[in-house]
DNA sequence: TATTGTTATACTCTATAACTATA
DNA sequence: TATAGTTATAGAGTATAACAATA
């Protein structure tokens, strides 16, 4: 038998905010892995899918990953062959998802399309509405 | 000017609650950080103060850290003076908080508090009743 | 002068596997 | 046989500093 803890911390929203971040990215993330991709790199494909030609840095603005963070991002998807690069200017090069990379965008897009639905589904239908809005006020 | 993205990220729960985290988990760090304290050590602290005489097993299974990684949390707190160990059986050691951990925790909780109160402000008041609950959901 | 892409680096958190000793 | 503490290691995310080339 298991001793009993007295936790203040569950009380907690910051808290609660980290546990339940964090066991939902351990569930999209294996589920991602079916695709050999992670989070950010999927959610940096549907980004590209969405805004073809746009840049690393604009994408690193929009998802809050730094510059520098995201060169091995692209270099790993550029290597699966996922993103084609061209280039803008001289110093800027605009992203395109390949086809390959469009079939496997529709893929993660799928699975986080069914992931967040049955997240939405375990939250109490009193309280589901309130979910996004309170995260965006916690966030923006 | 920046390039404006179309972005269906922030619609989904998931990717707010990723970001919602993040952002809220950097603010925090930030602070605990002038107390030279992690969020994963300040939890401890704050555990272990209210159950006096825990193992690190136990903690580790409250607070969903593995065994493994509360070896070098538990060293670098005992290391500061802030944790003192008591063997329980051959097996087994009992952690209490030193006098110097009891103020680090108390200010610790301080800080958490007031960062707790602070989130809470940031959110609308119809949705902050709502809060806690639905984080509850997703993660347990 | 600001921005883009890049390299290098480091820290935090988390995870797994395996070992020893004890219950 | 299960559990406690430990070691070693790895991956993922994030952060900063710095540099060259270009806008």
């Amino acid at each position: 038998m298991t001793q009993q803890l007295h936790d203040p911390l569950p009380m907690l929203p910051g808290y609660a905010l980290r546990r339940a971040a964090n066991a939902c990215a351990a569930e999209l993330s294996a589920r991602l892995a079916t695709l050999d991709l992670r989070q950010s790199e999927a959610s940096v494909l549907i980004l590209i899918g969405g805004n073809p030609g746009v840049t690393a840095a604009a994408l690193g603005r929009q998802l809050d990953i730094q510059r520098a963070n995201m060169v091995p991002l692209l270099k790993r998807l550029e290597e699966a062959g996922l993103i084609d690069r061209a280039p803008i200017d001289g110093k800027s090069q605009g992203l395109a998802l390949s086809a390959a990379g469009q079939d496997r965008t529709a893929a993660a897009h799928a699975i986080i399309d069914a992931y967040e639905a049955e997240l939405l589904a375990r939250v109490p239908a009193d309280h589901r509405p309130h979910l996004l809005p309170a995260l965006a006020a916690l966030w923006r």
